[in-house]
RNA sequence: GGGCGAUUAGCUCAGUUGGUUAGAGCGCCGCUCUGAUAAGGCGGAGGUCCGUGGUUCGAAUCCACGAUCGCCCA
């Protein structure tokens, strides 16, 4: 015997008994052994989305975290084997930003006067700072990676293989720089790109000035349009007006034009087409600036123009606008950009130069009203975009930003995505919308610590693109030398020569959109066409010190590539499932991944988000120290991940108390294995029927539990779990209770059978208090996860259909006795059970959970008799007919004609078509439900009233027991009021019931007195 | 405007291929067991399964239309 069992405390002491096993698992180095073990078994091939090192994990992050190690660990639990590389995303906005904030800088100007090298050099502190804080936080959540040799995005060797993605797009003419127009962020300085910029929370309700402006006509003295707009500083660059064709527009008295439909009741004096006012001409508010010279303007028709808000006329600003730039396309109009990169107003704009665009909308009103153009002036609340990082208003600029065409890429992601597993599966749509509807990648920004864009456009007209450090080195004219890393401001300094003239060409000084940083990993970490293998290749640049991740050779990427699975948060749709397939398709053509579970965000247990300024927040290490990781992993995998989780300390009680149960269970064996040294290598000795259900129904949970977890849904692991606790302690342990009491070695067995396999089942989803139960029940030595995945044994369908039988008449029973208001205490005669076949067999264990002498099985004679058509056979079989059957039998129109057979107009009711219900038998309590009927005699005799009086002695006993403090063991005596001699007539049973040794009678008092023998 | 999803008890949610009286947990009320006891069990109240039509012998489930909410896109 291994071990002897002791006892468990009455509650778990979760964080407590964590901290223990973690402290365990790094002193046995369980994860090691278990890594060991499982080195050239099949490979389970799952690759991190990296997590973004740039603030402590939230409770949102516990959710993921905890979906990729359940089944990291459920996969090796199978054998498998794992990389367990966690990723870092290091380096871009989401980082300098808080940076910047850390340091108290303010702009793009500051940083650059704060000095760019040194502002890399605390982006990279920074990361590494968090990097740490997030792998304490996620050990502590009990996630297994290979902390040591985490990547990082920002290691030269990341770098290195997005230049040879972006060098491979160039070839294949794909790269190209735009002159877009697109939403800016003046505080970051930079463009953000759709994929970041998607999502209602990048929205907010903003009051900005609700204008109306006269644009006097040219061709029409003393008329003049009308529009509206909430943007008054893009009224400098307005080039042209825009109105809807086939609309009508009306002008009043006093020369003013405005859509009719905007406006019916207007007093019109005269009406024209839309189309009519195209090709007028019209002076623009503002074109005495110098930016404003030579721009012609006139009146140019657009399908799209709203009539349901404004005026039906829009003043368009090409260089302040998506649409409006489309349309200067089309319509060949002039392009003012009117700000820079921080959102100031540019020279040619005269007493708004270096102003911002909130700053002018005060003074150009003032203008538009001496000069009468401001027909009405007011606010407006509406939703607009806000920086997805620092929640900073856009606007939007016509830039020069360097994109990926997507154009003879998309119906090859289209196809990868068929492919593709998706769990919940309705998401697999989602990204095939996103795929159809993906505009081209813009991938450039302008900040400073992010992927340098290896760029060198050439007077010439070249665009040299350099695909490794090695090329760059061989190009170089100047700067190497100095070339910490591939980062600014040290890149910045490398020239290179011109591949097609030879001039000396510089980078541009645009940085990478993060998810390519993300979207590489596929390639950077798995060494693809990488000739040697690399030690520590991936611990380069950025990287060097925080890790220890080799560079593997190729041979190692094609045996990891792809993924079979990779799991992520909704939102990653757009951003990392679509970056690595981009990537990934155009390397190589192929799908990254095989299968994906996403999940949708985290709420407050109210259903509300969680912000810190409601006070709702939860930090992760709070809940780590209140609730603890198991209960905090329950709760992120019993819930549905397409509907939104919720989270809190109130749900996490719930949860407690849930496996309070199971703790229980174990709880139990462990007291009764004590006090019997039971030793589980002994065989179990012959099975009772319960003991081969309880193997039965373990096996069955094992099977629910597996097919769940291989379909990456934990709320079917959970669920399983929590039916089978129930059917194991409520039926199982309750049932044989007794057998434990005497010490019955195959029940402790068939115990700890059950409860040994359910133990390496749930662990992947609790491996806390798996582990620690398990260390006293299983091996004080060998960790749950360092053992073999229990195979399913056989399932006795019929074994277990005839437990459940029992469990219904049982159930019929007790609202039998609730019905008659006969308390269990008070044995009864008799129960006779219909149309229960399966529980015959059963019949002592009804008896005892009823209280019955004798279980009778047959037909219960009632006065009154239901009759049901069994609707699955009788549906198809009589059709249309069913329905005068079904209406004819609950008026009781039938006949009987014995043998469980039924007549009903002309059809003949065989006895599996029907089902029979009987009530209302005088003496007995009857109750039906699904064509099963019990029927409890509730008569009483002096016999039965007596054994009654019995049970509530032993009961009363009992209860004396527990409020002395008796041990389970310790024997008693008792001492017996006289008037409750006549009780002795079952001395033997009230001894062995209460483990008393003697019991005599005293007249002296009127209650029973126990004392310790 | 297009797409995806949701709508079931006071709350949070299950509900397999259509089938008998729609379930669970929590909460509430009552009862009960007690050698798992800081637990456990049973019963009760509480449902126009979002609405309207349709298919079907039979619809929470399938179809159509509509409503509300969430998300994605335009």
């Amino acid at each position: 015997m291994e071990q002897a069992f002791t006892p468990l405390p009455p509650v778990p002491d979760h964080p407590r008994l964590e901290e223990e096993i973690l402290q365990w698992w790094e002193d046995e180095q369980v994860f090691e052994q278990l890594r060991e073990q499982n080195r050239g078994g099949p490979k389970f091939r799952f690759m991190d989305g990296p997590i973004t090192a740039n603030a402590p994990a939230g409770v949102h992050h516990g959710l993921g975290r905890t979906l990729k190690d359940v089944f990291q660990r459920y996969k090796a639990l199978r054998g498998h084997d794992l990389r367990y590389q966690n990723g870092f995303d290091s380096q871009g906005l989401h980082v300098e930003v808080q940076v910047e904030k850390g340091l108290g800088l303010n702009s793009k100007r500051e940083i650059e006067e704060y000095g760019i090298a040194e502002f890399a050099r605390r982006c990279r502190e920074f990361v590494a700072h968090f990097a740490g804080v997030q792998t304490e936080q996620s050990k502590r959540l009990g996630m297994w990676m290979d902390w040591e040799n985490s990547y990082f995005t920002f290691s030269d060797t990341n770098i290195e293989y997005i230049w040879r993605f972006l060098k491979n797009v160039h070839d294949r003419g794909w790269l190209y720089m735009g002159h877009r127009s697109t939403q800016w962020c003046p505080r970051c300085g930079t463009s953000l790109s759709k994929h970041e910029q998607a999502g209602d929370e990048n929205y907010e309700e903003l009051e900005h000035p609700s204008l109306f402006v006269r644009f006097p006509l040219v061709e029409r003295r003393g008329e003049a349009l009308v529009v509206w707009t909430t943007t008054p500083w893009t009224l400098p660059a307005n080039v042209a007006a825009a109105v809807k064709p086939d609309a009508q527009y009306g002008r009043s008295e006093n020369g003013d034009w405005v859509s009719v439909d905007v406006f019916p009741d207007g007093d019109y004096v005269e009406r024209l087409r839309g189309e009519d006012l195209v090709g007028l001409h019209y002076r623009s508010p503002f074109e005495d600036l110098p930016a404003q010279q030579g721009v012609e303007h006139r009146v140019i028709p657009w399908d799209d123009v709203a009539l349901d808000e404004g005026t039906g006329i829009v003043h368009i600003a090409p260089g302040c606008g998506a649409e409006d730039f489309e349309l200067s396309r089309l319509h060949g109009l002039a392009v003012l950009t009117p700000i820079d990169e921080s959102g100031r107003f540019l020279p040619a704009y005269g007493e708004y130069e270096g102003r911002t665009t909130d700053a002018i909308a005060e003074p150009v009103m003032e203008w538009l009203h001496e000069h009468e153009l401001l027909v009405e002036s007011g606010t407006i609340r509406h939703r607009y975009p806000v920086c997805w990082r620092c929640r900073t208003p856009l606007v939007f600029r016509v830039v020069d930003d360097w994109f990926i065409s997507a154009a003879e890429i998309r119906q090859q992601m289209l196809a990868g995505n068929d492919e593709v597993a998706w769990q919940p599966p309705q998401y697999k749509k989602r990204m095939d919308d996103w795929l159809r509807n993906m505009s081209d990648w813009n991938i450039s920004r302008r900040r400073y610590f992010g992927l340098p864009l290896p760029f060198y456009p050439c007077d010439c007209g070249r665009l040299n693109v350099i695909g490794s450090r090695a090329e760059l080195d061989e190009r170089a004219v100047s700067g190497l030398e100095q070339l910490e890393e591939l980062h600014r401001p040290w890149i910045d300094a490398v020239s290179i020569r011109c591949e097609e003239c030879g001039a000396e060409v510089r980078r541009i000084e645009e940085v990478g959109d993060a998810w390519l940083d993300a979207g590489i990993v596929h390639f950077s970490t798995l060494g693809w066409e990488n000739p040697d293998w690399v030690p520590e290749g991936n611990a380069t640049g950025s990287a060097r010190g925080l890790t220890r991740a080799d560079l593997p050779d190729h041979a190692y990427w094609e045996e990891w590539f792809p993924a079979d699975w990779v799991s992520e948060n909704r939102a990653q749709i757009r951003l990392w499932f679509y970056s690595q397939c981009f990537m990934a398709i155009s390397l190589v053509g192929r799908q990254p991944y095989r299968s994906v579970l996403t999940y949708e965000n985290l709420l407050d247990e109210t259903g509300r988000e969680m912000h810190k300024s409601w006070g709702n927040a939860i930090e992760l290490n709070e809940a780590l120290d209140r609730m603890g990781a198991d209960v905090m992993r329950w709760l992120y995998c019993e819930q549905n991940p397409s509907q939104e989780l919720r989270f809190g300390y109130a749900l996490a009680d719930d949860v407690k108390r849930r496996l309070l149960t199971f703790w229980n269970s174990v709880s139990f064996f462990l007291t009764y294995a004590s006090i019997a040294g039971f030793d589980p290598s002994t065989p179990a000795g012959e099975l009772r029927p319960l003991d081969r259900w309880l193997a039965s129904r373990t096996s069955a949970f094992v099977s629910e539990a597996t097919e769940s977890y291989e379909r990456y849904w934990t709320p079917g692991v959970v669920d399983a779990f929590e039916r089978f606790v129930d059917d194991l302690s409520n039926w199982y342990i309750r049932r044989t209770r007794r057998r434990f009491w005497d010490g019955d070695e195959t029940a402790l067995r068939v115990l700890w059978d059950a409860l040994r396999t359910s133990l390496q089942v749930i662990a992947p989803v609790m491996p806390f208090l798996a582990e620690h139960l398990w260390r006293n029940l299983v091996s004080k030595e060998k960790s749950v996860f360092l053992d073999r995945w229990p195979v399913a044994g056989e399932i006795d369908e019929a074994l277990n259909a005839e437990v459940a039988a029992v469990r219904q008449v049982v159930e019929l029973g007790r609202q039998a006795r609730a019905a008659s208001g006969l308390k269990l205490r008070q044995p009864l005669r008799r129960v006779v059970v219909a149309g229960a076949e399966g529980a015959e067999s059963h019949a002592d264990e009804i008896a005892e959970e009823l209280r019955v002498k004798e279980v009778e099985f047959g037909e219960v004679e009632a006065s009154e008799l239901h009759v049901k058509p069994n609707l699955p056979l009788l549906g198809p079989k009589l059709g249309a007919g069913l329905r005068d059957v079904r209406d004819a039998l609950a008026r009781g129109e039938f006949d009987e004609l014995g043998g469980g057979r039924f007549r009903v107009g002309e059809h003949e009711l065989a006895p599996d078509e029907v089902l029979v219900e009987r009530t209302g038998k005088e003496g007995w309590a009857v109750v039906s439900a699904d064509g099963v009927t019990v029927a409890l005699d509730t008569a009483l005799d002096p016999e039965l009233q007596l054994e009654a009086l019995v049970l509530d002695l032993i009961h009363q006993i009992n209860a004396m027991r527990r409020e002395q403090g008796l041990e389970l063991t310790d024997r008693i005596r008792i001492t017996l009021p006289a008037t409750q001699s006549e009780l002795l007539q079952h001395e033997d049973w009230i001894k062995q019931e209460t483990l008393a040794v003697e019991i005599e009678t005293d007249g002296g008092s009127a209650e029973p007195r126990i004392a310790k023998a």
